[in-house]
RNA sequence: GCGCCCGUAGCUCAGCGGAUAGAGCAACCGCCUUCUAAGCGGUAGGCCGUUGGUUCGAAUCCAACCGGGCGUACCA
């Protein structure tokens, strides 16, 4: 077999299908094949059912019509020119190739896992890229909800795929920290302030209403004695922004989600970098006055000249595949958020970014079309710039009262809503808490694109049915193992500096590999398993993958626990071959569950 | 109206071109003198929204329709 380093154990063997392929192909043994597929397309993977082999393929069956000939004859050829050496391949009924591996290549693999340690599972691509990847983006106004976290999670998680899978990737929260909002804000916090020190204050109709101004008044009297009557907005804004968006940190934090960078939307307007984009897309000709956009004129059937030039600023989303042009700076000479945006996937891309990855939530899909264009019509490739939508998650709770679940809204504004700090914390009391670890594995537990439903009741209520105790436990029962070794010191040692060195001959024994039974194989083959999985998540952009993956692992663990006992082995004899052989596994196994976990953002408890 | 996402077990969801459609929860039946039973084994539960098409092969791709969510601003 071809030794290719920096792939997983699936791109071996798949490159050495593709290798027979290659040589069959050009023996002429193909029929009427004009041309083989590229290695990618062909098919390769582990069965469903594992009667058909460890690897199977079906490249046969999507060749015999192109060749002309029966499938199974095609699979036949293509058994005759594979280099079988450490596995075996067979051909079954309709024309799969199904593939075993062995035991010698299983034990190589097993020591290779624990040479790598905890880098096990990292993937080097063709080309590593630079990876902006930008999520959660909440407005400074208040505390994150649950929605939120739903981004932070993916986002977090997809930044340690990625980095496992050898890109080099910045996360970033884009702070909008400018415009009407954050006055309002500004002003909330003022009228709560005046109020708690009993002064007549009257909300504004738009106001922040929620309980967390309040509090926020409260602080701010504390640490300002003196009455701020003469402040000015902007103070209350800068105030409560620099206190809210340190929350925001905090609660992100406890959610194991750490940022590269907090750019401030402030900057943008500061230092130029709006005026710059726009200066930049007026140069390129696209950008025009009007007081309608040219395709709402064309529609009205409109005179041209009825506006006399000094109208809105409009972009030409339009040809580039939005549905019309876009206002990028209104009548009364306010820019829109489009503006700041567009400058801000501008300057993301000078910075020297390859890719740029955006988690919005489905709220805002209707405005990827715009950015894009914008970034099209500013000269960057429309690959680079990735915006992944999330549908919204919707927060059920049974209501005492009538007895039926229904929908927590989150609206900032009123004030009635669910936190993410809720979710970590408890809303009541820590009993109601979920945890990041439940919290994390719930909304990383199902893809991005379905719309999620939270049943805060089942969320806390049902918090030791979570699978992600499943998982944890198969780590805490692999850890309570080598606890109860402590008589054992001989195997203990030896386990602890696998690492360092090991002859995978120590799995062999007199009849031959050690770790026979189907749940040893099992484990092994999921574990071999790990980088293909991890690799396809990252590239997926899909968590879940992991998360099935994880689940997966744990439950060989757990059969493999159950019924490849070690200690008793170790009574009979402290030297026991077997028990060795166990060992090891085990050391593997909890290796990879542990790199599952973290890169789930998930912690690996040595107990429960 | 148009656009995006979703309709899979009683519930929450995986699977997204390959061999007999899966998991968790809920239900039922077994298994603790053996490394933590937060476990293991087993039973039951499905016209994969509907109809047509493409394919050797469709839950998976395409079209239409029916349901649900979101969007469709000179708001942010």
């Amino acid at each position: 077999m071809p030794d290719l380093t920096g792939q997983t154990f699936q791109d071996q063997l798949r490159q050495t299908l593709y290798a027979a392929l290659q040589e069959a192909f050009a023996a002429g043994q193909l029929g009427q094949l004009a041309q083989i597929p590229t290695s990618s397309e062909v098919v390769f993977q582990p069965p469903k059912n594992p009667t058909y082999g460890d690897y199977a393929s079906p490249i046969a069956l999507s060749l015999a019509k192109p060749a002309g000939l029966n499938p199974l004859q095609i699979a036949e050829i293509l058994v005759e020119y594979l280099d079988r050496s450490g596995f075996s391949a067979e051909v079954a009924k309709p024309g799969f190739i199904n593939f075993k591996v062995q035991d010698s290549l299983l034990a190589k693999q097993l020591a290779l896992i624990l040479n790598q340690g905890s880098d096990y599972g990292r993937t080097t691509p063709a080309k590593p890229r630079k990876i902006l990847l930008e999520f959660v983006s909440a407005n400074p106004t208040g505390p994150l909800h649950v929605g939120h976290g739903r981004w932070a999670a993916i986002g977090s998680t997809l930044a340690n795929l990625l980095r496992f899978a050898g890109d080099e990737v910045t996360t970033e929260f884009y702070i909008n920290d400018a415009g009407n909002q954050m006055s309002l804000l500004g002003q909330s916090l003022g009228v709560r302030y005046f109020q708690e020190l009993g002064y007549e204050a009257t909300m504004p109709e738009k106001g922040y209403q929620g309980d967390y101004i309040k509090d926020l008044a409260q602080t701010l009297i504390l640490e300002w004695k003196d009455i701020k009557a003469s402040a000015p907005v902007d103070w209350f804004t800068d105030y409560a922004c620099q206190h809210l968006l340190q929350q925001q940190k905090d609660t992100l934090a406890a959610f194991r989600t750490e940022f590269d960078h907090w750019y401030s939307e402030r900057t943008l307007h500061e230092e130029g970098i709006v005026q710059k984009a726009m200066d930049d897309l007026e140069k390129r000709g696209m950008l025009y006055r009007a007081d309608t956009s040219q395709a709402e004129q064309a529609e009205r059937e409109r005179e041209t000249d009825e506006g006399d030039g000094s109208g809105a600023l409009f972009f030409k989303a339009a040809q580039f595949g939005d549905d019309k042009d876009r206002v990028i700076q209104r009548s009364n000479g306010l820019l829109t958020y489009l503006a700041a945006d567009i400058a801000y996937h501008r300057e993301k891309f000078e910075r020297g970014y390859d890719l740029l990855i955006n988690i919005w939530g489905a709220d805002h899909h209707g405005y990827v079309p715009r950015v894009k264009a914008a970034m099209q019509a500013l000269g960057h490739p429309s690959e680079g710039l990735e915006i992944i939508i999330g549908q919204l998650v919707k927060l059920l709770k049974l209501n005492p009262e009538t007895g039926k679940k229904e929908e927590v809204r989150m609206s900032k504004r009123t004030g009635n809503f669910i936190t993410l700090d809720d979710l970590i914390y408890g809303i009541d009391s820590p009993e109601d808490a979920v945890g990041p670890d439940a919290a994390r594995w719930f909304i990383l537990s199902q893809s991005a694109d379905s719309s999620v439903n939270l049943d805060l009741d089942l969320a806390v209520k049902r918090d030791t049915d979570n699978p992600v105790y499943y998982v944890q436990y198969a780590h805490t029962r692999a850890c309570s193992v080598f606890r109860n070794l402590g008589d054992y010191p001989e195997l203990l040692e030896f386990l602890a500096n696998l690492r360092s060195g090991f002859n995978p001959e120590t799995l062999i024994g007199e009849s031959g590999f050690l770790l026979d039974s189907p749940e040893e194989r099992a484990l092994i083959l999921r574990l071999i398993n790990a980088p293909d999985q991890f690799r396809r998540a990252a590239e997926e952009r899909a968590p879940q993958i992991l998360v099935r993956y994880s689940e997966e692992l744990a439950n060989d663990f757990m059969k493999f626990y159950d019924r490849c006992r070690i200690l008793p082995l170790l009574r009979e004899n402290p030297k026991d071959a077997l028990a060795y052989a166990r060992g090891v596994l085990m050391v593997a196994a909890k290796q990879v569950l542990a790199t599952a976990l973290g890169l789930l953002g998930i912690s690996a408890p040595e107990s429960m």
